[in-house]
DNA sequence: TTGCTAATGCAACTTAGTTGCATTAAATTT
DNA sequence: AAATTTAATGCAACTAAGTTGCATTAGCAA
């Protein structure tokens, strides 16, 4: 797992992934834990946490980066391959369970992919 | 198709996507335009002729957004759910032809979806 | 050719994220 | 338990992408 210090900010940031079900955005949590840490340490964690496979990250609509917390990751290798879920209304973005597949293509060497997805949650639009 | 007036700068855009198979960052298109036009009217520009259904965009994996023009599409509806590829190594963006299948998710209500692929394009890859 | 107003330019601003460097504090060693 | 090492943090300054307000310009219809 590499060298990695269990720093109060890391701590922090563990519980706050530890409890919750959704993905959170890097510029949100810079801002919500601005009274306890620096903008730049919540950048620097957020991208040690991925590296270590505790976390994973994609983009959203939006165009910022959200962060979610891994199951079955490591290190070495990342296992992220679902979609995620951006509700349009409320925002809540999350990780989906479902599988996707990726298309056949001749003529390029497909490496990773990413299936982001939007429209209403269950909640917003009350199913 | 709306009141749009054929401008200098809205014919050097839309010339530029004509000549073009790739899709173009707004964040690249205004740095090439800088000595034709203010930063300001690219984006405008682009948001226009996306809402007319002559460009559509998606983000890419560098959260800039990304720009191509459209076949089929009107100001109506966007008939864009095609991939996107994004080459590590050489950086060329482009449309895929290739359909994709959006998993059903009981609990959601999806409206739209955006796939997104990397690795390496036929050049970069030798194939 | 005049008048209307869409479109542009400009400056100032915002938001997300990065960099360099001095300082602090985990964790290891003595 | 103190000393040491260096990963991690804080801070300030910066970059890059994109937005906003407002005065000015230039398509285009009458």
């Amino acid at each position: 797992m590499g060298i990695v210090r269990k720093t109060k900010s890391v701590q922090t940031l563990l519980t706050i992934f530890e409890n919750t079900e959704v993905a959170l955005s890097s510029a949100n949590l810079v801002k919500e834990l601005a009274h306890s840490m620096n903008k730049t340490t919540v950048y620097r964690i957020l991208d040690r946490l991925e590296s270590q496979g505790l976390l994973h990250s994609f983009q959203g609509f939006d165009g910022v980066k959200w962060y979610a917390k891994c199951q079955g990751c490591s290190k070495e290798h990342h296992n992220d391959r679902h979609p995620h879920f951006q509700c349009r209304d409320c925002g809540k973005t999350e990780c989906l369970s479902a599988d996707f597949n990726i298309p056949e293509l001749s003529n390029h060497k497909v490496e990773y992919a990413q299936l982001l997805l939007t429209g209403q949650c269950a909640a917003c639009a009350q199913l």
